[in-house]
DNA sequence: ATTACATTCAATAATTTTGTTGAATGAATA
DNA sequence: TATTCATTCAACAAAATTATTGAATGTAAT
């Protein structure tokens, strides 16, 4: 194999990888699984897919190496490949926030939209944790919460948040998290909490990053191949 | 906008970004630009495309806010839009040599055909220059020399390497450095180098890395808008 | 064994992406 | 102004991607 063949077979190979990346759905679905791994049937509720077309989806992801999969009974879980995807992920997710005009305007009118709403870093949550001062809600669907969250965070699913308001203290303010900063579930909780008088701010990012840069996460049950220590 | 269609709206637009990444022939423009700006016949040239289809190409990354344009005279120089184009570049670049069989498999068979070839990192490199061990050539075209390269390295373009070997100093050893990881030209430069009885490495990645991290770059001539400093 | 259920496969039509060709535009030069 | 040259545009055919449907597979429970 000559060197062009060579570069454009590399090439050829590597726009395959990206194209298995280039599709609304499959973004969507990467997002979820930077959670946890997950059965076929979660992943095509959470992301309002028919479940052949999110079986077709993640076989895309699989086939080019980015998501892996390991059966437990009848059920086929997915998950991300490697650190390296989810870095993948990240890049792209800030390359689109810096770089597009329709998505920093889509993002803009949208916080315009809630200007009420405070965000706070992970680095600044992680400060306060650790002074108290704060409460921490997932709101994730607990199925995530199980898999993995903030240490000495509480599960409460943004769908039940109204029937279990009357449980949250008052004396604090309640920051909010969910899956990532595409996520809308803590916005939407925020939202809802202020309306409701308390004083409440989202997590800028999300599960998935905290976690990915190492800070303090615990998991409730012991999931499929019960990953004893989380990844740094 | 309810939040189902705003998320639908996000992912879409970011899959769109994705897509204009998701092409062979358009990961090589952005691995050239990595070098800097060109003209569109520069870059049809070096990435043997037709010139229609290369401005096709280039409209398609300017149009998902990937690079820019800027008319000089005649000619209408394309550039990486900023920093984050380059960063999701070796993400995408990293994620596909780790996490895809096929490409480690290209990788394995190519470096094995020449199993003698020495690399060097960035670092090491960067180390050995300040004590003056080693002579480093630029074996880039000499367009791309000109527009910035790593200071104190020559220009010696693989065309002609050839034909000025004998203006190399043999008492010392030759470190050869091209675009990037993906690069051949400095595999090429090697292996003739060692045929001809130098001892002569390769740098691993390449000039846009290099300048990336922030280590010292010159530039020959004062390109268009010349750009005084070089990002850190 | 039979049934139930999670997932995958196969086939199709609709849509999008791609390369090619030749003509059109825009800026510099004669 | 006419000419040259770099780039872009427009239109087409070929190829790839996508969603949908219903059937097929594989595992667990009855």
């Amino acid at each position: 194999m000559d060197t062009r063949t060579f570069k454009k077979s590399l090439y050829q190979e590597l726009s395959q990888v990206t194209k298995a990346l280039s599709n609304p759905h499959r973004l969507e679905i990467l997002d979820l699984l930077a959670q946890g791994s997950f059965p076929v049937a979660y992943i095509a509720e959470q992301t309002k897919l028919p479940v052949a077309n999110a079986s077709q989806h993640l076989q895309v992801l699989k086939k080019s190496g980015l998501v892996k999969t390991q059966r437990e009974g009848k059920y086929m879980y997915y998950e991300l490949a490697g650190q390296h995807v989810f870095d993948t992920w990240c890049a792209l997710r800030k390359l689109g926030f810096t770089q597009n005009e329709e998505i920093s305007k889509l993002l803009n009118d949208y916080r315009n939209r809630r200007n009420s709403l405070k965000t706070i870093s992970s680095d600044e949550l992680n400060e306060m944790m650790s002074r108290q001062e704060i409460y921490v809600i997932d709101v994730r669907p607990e199925e995530e919460y199980e898999k993995g969250h903030i240490e000495d965070a509480v599960s409460y699913p943004q769908q039940e948040l109204s029937e279990r308001i009357k449980d949250l203290p008052e004396d604090r303010e309640i920051v909010a998290y969910c899956r990532g900063p595409l996520c809308l579930m803590a916005d939407e909780a925020v939202k809802y909490l202020q309306k409701e008088g308390f004083e409440a701010a989202r997590l800028e990012d999300g599960y998935a990053d905290w976690a990915a840069s190492g800070k303090a996460v615990a998991n409730t049950k012991e999931t499929n191949e019960q990953k004893s220590t989380n990844k740094a």
